[in-house]
This record gives C-alpha cells, sequence and structure tokens, in this order.
DNA sequence: GGCAACACTTTTGTATGCAAAAATAACGAA
DNA sequence: TTCGTTATTTTTGCATACAAAAGTGTTGCC
C-alpha cells in the first residue's frame, strides 16, 4: 500500500530514513482499523487470519499482533481457539457507549469553554459554516467529514489526550453505524441547529451551557442509531 | 469473568475441558498487567522481549501480542525498532487521567443510584465497613483492597459494561501510583470521611450529590499522588 | 584523551513451520 | 431424510528461524 517516498531525495545515506519508520504491524493496525470503521469488514465477520494478511500485504504474525491491539480497543472480539470476529453492532452496546461517549464529550466542551484559544473557537466556527453548507447542499458525505471535524476539534481543544483517547476509541463504534444513518431531512435540520447552539455556547465559553447541549446531541443521534439499527434487524430477518 | 459453572454435572467426554480453555496470550496479558500495575516492572523498564518471555514460561509471539494489548490500553509505550517499556509515571498525565475518571466515576455513581438494588447497597456498605475496620487497624493494604472494592461496586451497580471497561484500563494507571502514596494520617482520615459521605449520597440514591461527592474524592487523591509524584521526583533527583 | 569509523553483538520485526483445536465433509445407522 | 459418528481439511495458537535495525565495543587517528 503505497510505500511512503522511497527517500527521493538524494540526501547523505547516515540519515535513517525519517520517513518509513512506520512499522508494519502498525500500518497494519491503521488499515485494519478503517476496514472496520468504513464498514469493509461488515460487523461478525470472521477475519480468516490467512485471508486478511495475504489482503494487507503482510504475514500473520503482525496481523495477529494488530488483531490484539484492536481488541483492547474493542473493534474486534477474541474467540478462544476460534480468531477473532468483527465486534458486533449491538443495540445493547450502542447505548452503553453513547452513554460513556456523552459523558466524555460533556466533560471535553466544559474543558474547551476554558481552554480554547479565540482562534481556537473561531476555526470551529469556520467549519460550522463548511458544514452548513454541506448540508444545504444535501452532501451527506461532506457534511459528516466536517461534523466529525468539528467535534474532534473540541475535543482537541479540552487539551487532554487521555481524554481524547478515550473519546477516539469509543467513536470508532460509533463511526461503524454512520452508514446506517440513513437521516430524515427533519432529523438533519434539528442536528444542524443543535450544532448552532453548541457554537454559541462555546462562542460564551459557557461551560454548563455546552455539557447539556453535547450529552443531548449525542441522546438524538443514538434515538436515531437505534431506529436504524432496529430498522436492519428488521429487514434481515425478513 | 467467571467462567460459567464448570460443568458439575458428569456430562460425556466430548465436553472440550471447559476449565482451561484459557489461551496462554491470554494470560500473558494478564500476568504482565500485574507485573506492571504492581510496580514489579517500574514506569520506564524497557521490557526485554527475551527475558520477559523467559521470565513467563513463554515465547515471544504471545509475549508480543500481549504487549500490543497493554499498548492499546496504555500501559506500555511502543517505540519503533526498539520495542516497548512500561509507560512512564508522568504528573501530566496523571493530571489528565484523574479528570477522565473523574467524569467516569461521576457518571457511575448517577447510574448506580438509579440502577442498583437495595441488596447492592447494603453489600456495599458491608464492604464499607470492613474498610473502616482495616482504617481503624491502620492495615493500609487491606484498606486500599476494600476501597478498591466499592469503587469497583459502585461501578458494577451502573450496569455499562463500556463504561466499566473504560473505567477499569483509565483506573489501571493510577494503581501504579498508588504504592507511592505514603499516606498522612491526616489526609486518611478525609478520605475516609469522605467514603462516608459517598455511603450516604447512594443510600438516598441521590445521583447528583454521589456524583460531586466522587469527583472530589478523586480531586483529593489528586493532589496526594502529585504529592508523592513530586518527593518520589526530588528523591530521584538528589 | 577525545572522537569518528568500523566490526561485532544484541534485539527487534517479520516470516515460516508445526502441533492442537475447530470446522467441514463423508459416511452409516435409525 | 435426519441424526450422530468419524475422517479430512482448515484454521488457529505457539515456537522457531531469519533478516534488519539498534546498540556496543574496538581500533585508529587527531
Amino acid at each position: 500500500m503505497s510505500t511512503p517516498l522511497p527517500n527521493s531525495s538524494n540526501a547523505p545515506s547516515n540519515v535513517t530514513s525519517l520517513v518509513d519508520r512506520r512499522l508494519l504491524h502498525e500500518t497494519v493496525i491503521d488499515q485494519l482499523r478503517d476496514l472496520i470503521v468504513q464498514g469493509e469488514l461488515a460487523p461478525e465477520t470472521k477475519l480468516n487470519e490467512r485471508v486478511l494478511a495475504e489482503r494487507l500485504g503482510t504475514s500473520r504474525t503482525p496481523l495477529r499482533e494488530a488483531i490484539k491491539f484492536l481488541a483492547s480497543e474493542g473493534l474486534v472480539e477474541l474467540l478462544p481457539n476460534r480468531g477473532a470476529v468483527v465486534a458486533p453492532l449491538k443495540p445493547e452496546k450502542m447505548k452503553e457507549v453513547f452513554v460513556v461517549l456523552g459523558a466524555l464529550e460533556a466533560l471535553a466542551g466544559d474543558l474547551a469553554c476554558r481552554n480554547a484559544t479565540d482562534e481556537d473557537i473561531a476555526e470551529i466556527r469556520a467549519l460550522h459554516f463548511h458544514m452548513l453548507a454541506h448540508h444545504a447542499r444535501g452532501d451527506l458525505a461532506q457534511y459528516f467529514k466536517y461534523n466529525q471535524q468539528i467535534h474532534s476539534r473540541i475535543m482537541d481543544c479540552a487539551t487532554n489526550a487521555t481524554l481524547a483517547q478515550s473519546y477516539r476509541g469509543l467513536n470508532a463504534h460509533v463511526k461503524r453505524a454512520r452508514y446506517l444513518a440513513n437521516l430524515s431531512r427533519e432529523r438533519w435540520d434539528k442536528a444542524v441547529h443543535e450544532h448552532g447552539e453548541i457554537l454559541d455556547a462555546l462562542t460564551r465559553r459557557d461551560g454548563a451551557r455546552l455539557q447539556a447541549l453535547l450529552r443531548d446531541h449525542l441522546a438524538n443521534k443514538l434515538v436515531l442509531v437505534m431506529e436504524a439499527l432496529d430498522k436492519n434487524k428488521a429487514e434481515a430477518a425478513r
């Protein structure tokens, strides 16, 4: 997968190629995570080591290490003596994740109100308008992208790497459900409106208010995901 | 947890020994985590694969898988082409962890107030008195044990496995700092008093109050750990 | 003595090999 | 047919082997 820049500069050889310090099993972790989050590997898919290793152009050893890593993140489940599967998308699990995510985002919002610079907030406002543009155009994919970026920026403004990491891990689960969403225009408009309020609270640095807004925002998103999950299940049963 | 009833019936032998389904790399994960949390492997210790594998009576392959798993939990750090080290105990990191842990415990407390049965609370009260006993006796180790159990029980009462897992992961970091504590009697008494209030709030199922108490309790603990960390650093520099 | 270049050792990262467990297929009896 | 049993294949789990990188020591030069 695209060997990154095979040292095109004619630099002296003692420079231990600052580019490809990337380890194979780390790229495998990222690739595998992407496959799962993008839904390319559907929930409950069995991860056949031989096949996957070949697909990723590596051997089983780094792949197995990557699987263990992602197992700790919860994206895959380890079945003793039966390998691993992509973690199922259970409604019950989703509820749990959203509750925790709500607490983490609320915390991030509160911290962000204290720690964000005016430039940070300006940048989030810019992203917000980009998002509005894609909403107006009805471009869901781009909308999601900027939506994620906004939440991600708020998280960054909290300046708590540990918080950010916990968030990312749990958010990966939610991202998997994204493609199910199939947002109604009404819901979509509502979510956008909520984002407006979120931006306001952040601008006013009203931590308590922002906390509440983010929690609600997530609760609404949960409802959406649950509906989609139910519909999906109904279709599968049909 | 708890392998469910190891086949007490005299069933035919085709039942593949429900007891030792435990996989080697899983036991290695637990062993290694323990070594780190108990402080047997001090922060920043280089994890020599050959040596460690021998020590744990296994080969490098399962050990490396375990290391990747714990890296995702944050207990070890991966250094590209240079192996792995036990994650350092940085004050900055501790602050971060405590903030997140505060949010998670607060959430757990709130949920516990709604979901705990009266029996659950009775059991926590029992543990509380055990803890008081060990406090009275000045037995710090046993005190810590029951202290942990109480917090752990509250977490269980929240009945959110995802929350519990996030909590455990972060709490592992804190546990590592435990042996540094060197509690003054005054501080200790204060912590015990806080626990009394925590039990009260839980008994009255006052979620808002319990949240605040747990957050404060953790904030106080952070102060303690920071002092210990500073003292430790000062000694190391001397 | 200090330091740079080189050879050598150790350690990590990846691939492969092999044994045990699980999945699957083939077979036979009710 | 359907179920249960057994043989075969596949897959996993662990150990080992090999190559590349990092680490260490030595030599020679200033």
